[in-house]
Parts: C-alpha cells; sequence; structure tokens
DNA sequence: TCTTGCAACTTACGCGCGTCACTTGCGCGC
DNA sequence: GCGCGCAAGTGACGCGCGTAAGTTGCAAGA
C-alpha cells in the first residue's frame, strides 16, 4: 500500500543518468567532473521524487553512519543536562550528524546498542561498570568520547567538578565564613559528580588553611535539611556548600522553619543556575556551568573525531562554569 | 588496528557449517529442523568469537530495524517523562526492540532522522507542527504511534489531560471550593498540555454548576505568583488548580509570603506527585501520573504495531492517573 | 590522419545479512 | 534393490548504496 520506496534507481532513471552519477552527484564526490547541467538534473530528479538515502544501505556500504549516540544514565535529568544535549545537537547537525539519546540502567546493558545501531560516534556520560565500559572500548565504534567528572578520571572533562566545590567554597569564604558543610546527595547514582565537587571543596579548605568541611546527607526530604542544619549548628558550621540548587532550596526551607536568617545564620551555595534560585529568599547563590558553551565543546570534540582527528585529552576550562553572585552566603 | 569485524562468515568457518545455518541458528528460524548438536556448536562459536551481527547489514536484508524512536519535543524535561522513557524501554527489552530518544526542535527538523536510523516505530510526543507530522505520516515508518493530550486530538491518549483538569477541580469542589482559579503555565511550549487539562477543569465546573476557572499566568517567577494570587483573592477564588506542582509550589511561597494560609485562605492541587511536595507544608494535593503504568502501555502498543497487529485507538483509562489527596485543598 | 588526453559518464563489485530454493544423506517399506 | 520422504544443510540472490576501475566521445596536438 504504501508504495515501494523510492531508491536511486529511479532518480537516475528520471535523470536519464546511472546510478552511479546520481550518486556522485548527490555526495559531491570531489574526483568526479560533473557538467553543471547533469548535475542540475539529478538535484531536480531527486528532490521531486523526495528521495531519500536509505540510511542502513549507506552505512552497509561505507562502513560508518552518521548517528552520534549520547548515553545517559539513568539519574534524575537536571535541568542542565536537556540544555546540554539540545546543544550537543545544534552543534552537530550542521556535519551532517544525527544525536539519539539512549538511556542506560543496570537492567538494559547497552551491549546490545551495537545490534541496533552503527553509530559514527559515541559519547559516554559517567561510567556504566567496569564490565560494560571494557565492551564499549572494545567494540568498532568510530569514535568514543568519555565524559568525567573530575580530572582524576580519564576522558573529557565536562563538568569540572572539582573546580566547581573550589568555586563555591571560595564563595563563602570570601564572604566570612571559616567553618564549612557540604549538603551530600542521598541519591547513590549522583555519587560520581558528589565526589568530584566534595574533592574540589577539601582542596579549598585546604588551601585557606580552614577545616576540612563537615559533610551531612541531604535529599528532597525536610526531615533530612532539618537534622543537618542541627549539625551543622552545633559544630559551628556558618556556611555550606549544596550539591545543587534543589538541595539547598530544600535548605533555605529548613532553616526558615527553624526560625534562622540566610546568610546570617547559615550561608549557603549551590550548583546549577535553577530559575527558581534566583527567585528565592534571598536569592541564591549559585555555580552555574553553561549548557551552551559545554554542548559545543562536546559536538566540536565528536565532529574532530570523527573526521579522524585524534582526540587529544584537554581538559574543559573554567569558563564554563561560573560563579553567580547573589546574596545568600 | 581494530582488528577486522567479526561476520557470520568467521562463525560459519568455526562451527563448521555454512552462513546460512549459521543465521538459521542465531535468529531461531522456524522452519528449520536443526538438531542440538550444531545448534550448540554454533552458539558456542558465536560466542567465543563474539559475534555481534551487524545493524545496518541486518536492516537492509530484512527491510526493518530493532530501533524505537520517541520523538521529545523541546519543552524543559519534568521529572515524569523520564520515568515514563525508562519504563517504556523496559517494556520493549523483551521482544528485542531498543528505545532511542531524539530531541526535535523547529530548528532541527525531524525530516532529516529516516536518512540515519530505519526506526521500526516511531513514538511521537506532541505535535511537530503540521509539515513535520505530514512529512512523517508519509515516510515508510513501519509504525507510528501519535500521543495525544486530549480525546479532541488523534491518536493514542497519553497523560489524560481532560481528565486531570477534572480531577484537579472535583477534589477542590469536594472540599468545598465554590470558585476556582487556574495556573497557567507562561512557557508557550506547554500550552498543548495545559489546554487540555483547562478544558477539563470547566467542564467539571459546568457540572458542578459553578463559576468558569479564572485563568492568571504563572511561572516560577515569585511576582507572577504574587500577582496571580492577588487577582484571585480580589475575585473571590478560593481554590486554584496548578498547572503542575513547580507552579503550585511557587504559588505556595507567594502565599506565605502574603501571610496567607494554605487551604484556609486559598487551596492548592497540582499535578505530577513531585517529591518535594509531599514534604511542602502543608502536603501538596497531587494528580500523579502513573509513569510505569504508561510507559508499560506505550510499549504493548508499539509492539504490537511492529508485529503487524491493528493499532486500534483505545484511550488510557483513568488508571493512569490518580489524585493523591494531602491536605492543600 | 592518427594518436593522446581528458571530461563525462557507466559497469560492476562488495558491504553483511536473511532467506528461498535446492541438494545431499539416509532409513524405510515394498 | 529401488524409489520415496524427510531431516539436515548448502548455494546463491537481493536488499540499496558507495566507489574503483573501465569505457566512450570528442577536441587538441603532432
Amino acid at each position: 500500500m504504501p508504495g515501494r520506496r523510492v531508491t536511486a534507481e529511479d532518480v537516475a532513471r528520471a535523470a536519464g543518468v546511472s546510478r552511479a552519477t546520481v550518486s556522485y552527484v548527490l555526495n559531491n564526490h570531489p574526483h568526479q567532473k560533473i557538467p553543471e547541467s547533469t548535475r542540475e538534473r539529478v538535484m531536480q530528479a531527486a528532490a521531486t521524487l523526495e528521495y531519500t538515502p536509505l540510511a542502513s544501505a549507506r552505512i552497509l556500504s561505507r562502513g560508518r553512519s552518521d548517528v552520534v549516540v549520547m548515553l545517559i544514565p539513568d539519574w534524575p535529568l537536571g535541568s542542565v543536562l536537556p540544555q546540554v544535549m539540545d546543544a550537543v545537537a545544534t552543534g552537530l547537525d550542521p556535519h551532517g550528524l544525527e544525536l539519539f539519546l539512549h538511556r542506560c540502567s543496570r537492567e538494559r546493558p547497552v551491549r546490545k546498542l551495537w545490534t541496533a545501531i552503527t553509530p559514527a560516534a559515541v559519547v559516554r556520560l559517567g561510567s556504566l561498570g567496569a564490565e560494560e565500559d571494557e565492551s564499549l572500548r572494545r567494540s568498532e565504534i568510530g569514535y568514543l568520547l568519555e565524559l568525567a567528572n573530575t580530572e582524576l578520571e580519564s576522558g573529557l572533562v565536562l563538568f569540572p567538578g572539582i573546580q566547581t566545590g573550589r568555586l563555591q567554597a571560595e564563595h563563602l569564604a570570601a564572604h566570612g565564613h571559616r567553618k564549612i558543610g557540604y549538603a551530600w546527595p542521598e541519591d547513590a547514582r549522583l555519587a560520581g559528580f558528589a565526589t568530584a565537587r566534595l574533592e574540589g571543596v577539601r582542596q579549598a579548605c585546604a588551601d585557606l588553611g580552614i577545616d576540612p568541611p563537615m559533610v551531612q546527607d541531604v535529599s528532597y526530604d525536610p526531615a533530612t535539611a532539618e537534622k543537618a542544619i542541627a549539625a551543622w549548628k552545633q559544630s559551628g558550621v556558618t556556611g555550606v556548600c549544596a550539591f545543587n540548587d534543589e538541595i539547598a532550596l530544600n535548605l533555605f526551607d529548613g532553616l526558615r522553619r527553624a526560625q534562622m536568617a540566610v546568610p546570617t545564620d547559615l550561608g549557603l551555595v549551590g550548583v546549577d543556575n535553577l530559575p527558581w534560585g534566583a527567585h528565592a529568599e534571598p536569592p541564591l547563590s549559585t555555580v552555574a556551568p553553561d549548557p551552551e558553551q559545554i554542548g559545543k565543546v562536546i559536538a566540536e570534540r565528536v565532529v574532530a573525531g570523527v573526521n579522524g582527528e585524534a582526540a587529544g585529552t584537554a581538559r574543559l576550562s573554567s569558563t564554563f562554569i561560573n560563579l553567580i553572585e547573589r546574596e545568600s552566603a
């Protein structure tokens, strides 16, 4: 019923040339001399027939596809990641590459992915467990871009976690806080990020010659916030680096319930620059990653990798995160 | 360097059979009699060689892939959608189908997608604009599942928007509210959902014989909340249906700043069942979609469609949304 | 007039796989 | 001893495309 697919053969017939010519024209093959007249004829025919080359055939013969897959672990997606993904997609677009996302979890191993798709590149976000990582590296993916949380891991540093932590701690210190706390997210899946950021806070504290941060678990539950606040108060903590803005906002609420004021009773800095943070009372200071920039860099790397250029392992500079100073510290 | 790809040919050689036999064994071809001994030999060889059939070749010869693509518009992703996506993926998995996500925006037309991938099915979430929709339908996708917001549109109803709105309004009415407001999200990309939900609220009001809802724009900005609250107060509104929990929580804050109490001064119901809502003060009543169930149904539909069974256009029953009564109404 | 050369094509092969149609081997009944 | 039937397995084609290698036609140089 849907009428057979339009193939290059049909276009060739319509344009009165051979299939090879069609292919040369449509792919701008460099080593072929093709007069403008036939080129136009072919283009014309392809357009009217609405010809679209079949991906699988293309891949089969070229040995590579135009698909880039980004592996997203099954964390709760924040607001930043989707923006990054969009930026990557727009960065890839002019080079004819399409971005697809694939969520991976422990239950559904990624291994079967190569059966389904032959990606030109894979962007791995966070680790998938040693076994999966290994099989990923051994697979015949054209290019594999690994994004890491810290400068300690190998790969391209996406969210410079240590730098983030440092900025948070330094911001608090700049406002006179000498005893610092860290609000650690309970969700185990976020531990990778959290470790890096906490490390940054630790380093900054050491450099500033103050005590290492006092870590408390905090989730969305107000009870956890209250407990943490009490613990910090008792040990004289005056400023807290929160893993992210959501947790920081939960602490805001906890402080309000405890009749405490921000930043006089406790200073706060978050991460992510959520819209809500700017409107909190008082406005929340935060370390903001720049999704546009991050996405752009990832896309550039992928394009370079796909084109066979050596990858290199430069780190993202701190241009991609910015401290947004507001009034919560 | 990476050493040539392992093909079915290699497996055949290793197992001492022909390539055809390998293919029959690995695909469990029904019309072939294959003794257990050779079957084992082939499996064994495939395993030790770590043979993975090349997707594109498979697709090319079978004419269909094992990839299901879900088109996600570029709204800000909430917390529900990712959960739905995960549920879809798990539902697809046992049938050998892999789920990939593709964000689409106005700038990057989906049309080129069929060049990159030959999906077994496409799940369309929301509309992409008339032109895109049309080209999507005309393409040779095996199966296209369209998800709609209201019973008015064609397709499978994913989030029963009208039903959602009704539940919200009825909940308020059950607690004595006779004059109802609606908090409309400013983000234009959410208008599709919002229209459906508001329609539900309208219907419920009509059925209950009370005034139609008084609509106010509310975003993340507290200023919008304050303005809306003032307007509702002035016109005697006592209960408000918020587009979602985030907006409801913003209204919470606004009410607190205005020294007003929930639900005595203004009752509130949200949608989505965000973790924060349960911990709000007082806990937020909300209409909760069930991501697991929704995902399961989508997956079932897709599997049926891919297997060539007629789709049907049954609507999702209200089992997929549940009113969670807490204390904010 | 006969090469030589180059632009403008075309022919034909291979990518890796599914699968149809066909062959082979072998036990069985007559 | 021979034809028959069926289990077990193979040969070969086609999917749609990129592209290397080959072919044709025609103008220019000798």
